[in-house]
DNA sequence: ATCTTTTGTGAAAGCGGTTTCACAGGTCGT
DNA sequence: ACGACCTGTGAAACCGCTTTCACAAAAGAT
């Protein structure tokens, strides 16, 4: 509060003898200026230590320079390391690009509470959204002309502009090593099929089932909802309705680790009896023993991308949505 | 940016059949309107779905709601779910209290530069810091009046508001449980001891050994950085300096999981041969197999503390420096 | 009934930049 | 040499809200 006196315009026109509008042209690189003056204004500058007050820059010229970040505040956000990352690589990017994040974690049945008066009034240049569950609000900011970009893919497909990994061909991906490794039988357990990438994901196993000529079965399908212990339930459902069960893809490292856990507390191994893959190559995936076979997907790139994206829509650039590749690292569990 | 135009002070004043300052006082629940005038703004501001421009209140009042969150960006951060789960407990706080949060990840090299640049630029009404490795610029804004809160114990202790967890109890406690159960020879694994929490661990697991009347060794301290390799490494170490050794308080469960591979690899078992406790009770600890005894910290509520300083602060409370308990989670590693 | 005090209100001056617009002076073309 | 054009620049309006200040009306004191 008590900052001490910061200068403004009116001083650095008078100590370098122009106008303030020739100062803010030279702040904000307009190159129509006179050498010579441009050089006495940065002196001034430099002398006075000045520093532009953003917010009534972003008063005068309808720019903050901030974006928010919103993310619905369900549990899983304090406990999942993934939207940490993914928040961390936009940040960074936008930070180099000179603006700033604005992080709100908001319950979900206040998207159309605090979160939608804040991004209505004005405050921030753009929103990215984490995770959406109903595209109500983005569909309305976006009609507003709020710059909007989508971290994951949005659940009904209104060309909003999004980046994704490619959960259907780590799916794939993740099957078909399964049955290349010798498995017969390869059960999935999936996350929330609501969400859309756990439904991709789903997709993808499906796919493989059809390229390998394998015989698929509902009941070698399992729902979780991304937890520990929604992977321990689900495990001991498809080892209930298929005890030759010998290949599991679990949609992501921590319900792999339920069913790793229950696989052993029933006295087989990974992965000799069962062979099993997880989703995101977590530290979990890393640290497991014995190690867990993973499908990569790059976090942080994904934010990176999405922030890059944001970047450029502000630029006025005609943007796609993007899909990030995904890797298969192969560990001791399958 | 072609956001429909929204209506203004102007507007509402008119429809209401009041002056602006009026309209202004009402909405910052002054009060000292009368009741009957006041309805009729709020009527006014009903009916045209009014929203105040932040920007234009923050210029004028000084005050921007916008309180900066500073992270170190060091890899770690991209990999560390405790940073994620932290923040989001602040957010979530901050946004109770209508108080926005601006996430900065910024590379160390630059806190005197890009962040420096913008906390001094009358942006934000306060800074909350995390895991500090320097407080050149913290001391700098704080003369300058900025309120601040730092998550972690500062470096040089100059009556900075902080929370923490409490990382000497924490270790001591681990520590004393591994005595409890027998274990004669504890080793710890520590991290970088140059930040504040890693050196606390280090004495509470020092405090420990006087308690208890065993014989400290200094080879059986061992440093690592927080990350699995070097947990891997220190315990290679401490293997070779003691292969007596039947206890390990691993300052992180990331470490943790590297020693036990260690052990393990060298066909010793966990908890029967040696016996570890983790650090931090993450995801990991709680996964893993066998399950990783392990210090808990309250992630969430060390970020809602953390906030909650702050809105003191800015309310103009005197406040005191915070340290959150820690909670020992037994599970089979020891 | 007269003189303070309150209480409620509006006019107007900012907050610190950005941007439009008009204009002086120099450059060109012919 | 004269009108048509650029270039570079400053005055001033403006962005939308907050806050001071003066003042009228109502309430209380004597």
């Amino acid at each position: 509060m008590a900052q001490t006196a910061r200068p403004t315009y009116a001083v650095i026109a008078k100590t370098a003898g122009v106008s303030e509008a020739t100062v803010s042209r030279v702040l904000n690189g307009d190159d129509s200026v006179h050498p010579d003056r441009a050089k006495r204004v940065q002196d001034a500058v430099e002398k006075l230590g000045y520093k532009k007050n953003r917010v009534a820059s972003a008063l005068a010229s309808g720019r903050t320079g901030l974006i928010a970040v919103v993310i619905d505040d369900d549990l899983s956000i304090f406990q999942d390391p993934f939207w940490g990352s993914v928040t961390a690589g936009v940040s960074r990017v936008l930070m180099e690009n000179e603006l700033q994040s604005l992080l709100m974690v908001s319950p979900v049945d206040s998207v159309d509470g605090a979160v939608a008066h804040y991004l209505q009034s004005g405050e921030v240049d753009g929103a990215i959204f984490f995770a959406l569950h109903s595209d109500a609000l983005v569909k309305r900011l976006a009609k507003q002309g709020l710059p909007i970009v989508i971290t994951g893919t949005p659940p009904s497909n209104d060309d909003f502009i999004f980046v994704d990994t490619d959960n259907f061909g780590g799916g794939l991906a993740a099957t078909k090593h399964l049955f290349s490794r010798g498995c017969q039988k390869v059960g999935i357990i999936t996350g929330d099929t609501g969400l859309t990438d756990a439904k991709q994901r789903l997709d993808g196993y499906h796919q493989a089932y059809r390229e390998g000529g394998h015989l698929p079965s509902k009941t070698l399908v399992a729902n979780g909802d991304y937890s520990f212990e929604s992977g321990k339930r689900a495990m001991r459902q498809l080892l209930d309705s298929h005890p030759g069960i010998d290949g599991v893809f679990a949609s992501n490292d921590l319900m792999a680790m339920g069913a790793i856990a229950v696989i052993q507390e029933l006295g087989k191994t990974v992965p000799e009896h069962i062979k099993v893959v997880g989703f995101d190559d977590s530290l979990i995936a890393q640290t497991a023993r014995p190690g867990l076979t993973s499908v990569r997907q790059d976090v942080v790139a994904l934010g990176e991308a999405a922030a890059n994206l944001m970047i450029a829509q502000l630029a006025g650039i005609e943007v796609e949505p993007k899909i990030l590749p995904t890797e298969l690292v192969v560990r001791e569990s399958a």
